[in-house]
DNA sequence: TCCAAACCCTTGGATGTCCTAGTATATTGC
DNA sequence: GCAATATACTAGGACATCCAAGGGTTTGGA
């Protein structure tokens, strides 16, 4: 987007924050914000690896969702839930993955209310070609030292669980 | 949104990931993946406590922004820059925040490609007040340990300036 | 048995983000 | 001094997310 500032405009705020009397909740600010705009910088990344491959982070997440499953399916509801999205984020984009046929729609065996979600070989396919490719070009470089991989994985896991993400 | 899961979908992810043999890269996927879903769980607060006032993350930021510059003035460009986002994120955050009153365009004394932000009165009054409900209802309460606060402050800036947002 | 409450998915609407392209104004270089 | 290039903002389009509401299916208690 644009060239690097000459100063980090979160640790500007941490400190206006601070000069405003506000110092007792300037760090929480400062990280809270920076955890917003790593996720905007991951994420422009990710997009970037996924569109040769049509694909968008939250087709993809859905499409790996299902090559993990046993079965290559899984209700929208239970994809919902472990993908920790709105319902309707999945009926999205379940749409487009069926337009481009990488997933198929079926009724669940026993529920009329369910709908299963059911990955195609072309969507196999292109899950596995897809990961490979994230693996290369973004979690092989994130740009996180190997140290700091183990702390965010640690703070992030204690604040989701204590967020009530799931239990432990 | 839904009650808490059993088992962490993260930490099942990298098990998957270290089960396909991609070991390597499976702990750096699993700290991306919990950034993605830490930012979610925080903006959802954050929208939370601005809903009241009429805000949006977006917009609030922008207003914030504004009240720290001295003259309460900023050219687009600028604001664009500081807040990281799309010069159109930007125009769009600024026909809505006008709509409201909250702020107005003006022209650059010298430069007549640019356009001023300005803060007006409300839109002063609303910042303090909105950053106030922040502080108290979002900031305070983190849920993050404050030596957790240190490290991720220090990890994540790491990152940002390697990732090419500011010098330093 | 049967109807109300709970659950599942989809549609429609509001927001935000980015990209591409287009218009207007400045700056640069010949 | 003037044309070519660069910069600033905006319009239109594609996507994703959420919320609110609606229609169909199950479940459970009277």
């Amino acid at each position: 987007m644009g060239a690097p500032l000459p100063r980090d405009p979160i640790a500007d705020a941490q400190r206006n924050w601070e000069r405003h009397g506000w110092a007792d909740v300037a760090a929480p600010m400062a990280a809270i914000t920076a955890i917003m705009r790593t996720q905007q910088i991951l994420l422009a990344r990710i997009e970037t690896v996924l569109k040769p491959f049509g694909l968008t982070f939250a087709r993809y997440e859905l499409l790996a969702l299902l090559s993990f499953a046993r079965s290559g399916a899984l209700p929208m509801n239970k994809a919902s839930a472990l993908l920790q999205v709105h319902p309707t984020s999945v009926t999205n984009a379940v749409d487009r993955l069926q337009e481009a046929g990488l997933v198929l729609r079926s009724p669940h065996p026993t529920d009329g209310r369910t709908t299963l979600i059911e990955l195609t070989s072309a969507g196999r396919t292109l899950a596995k070609r897809a990961t490979a490719a994230l693996n290369a070009e973004v979690f092989a470089q994130s740009g996180f030292e190997a140290s700091d991989v183990e702390q965010l994985v640690r703070i992030l896991g204690d604040f989701r669980r204590n967020a009530g993400d799931f239990d432990g």
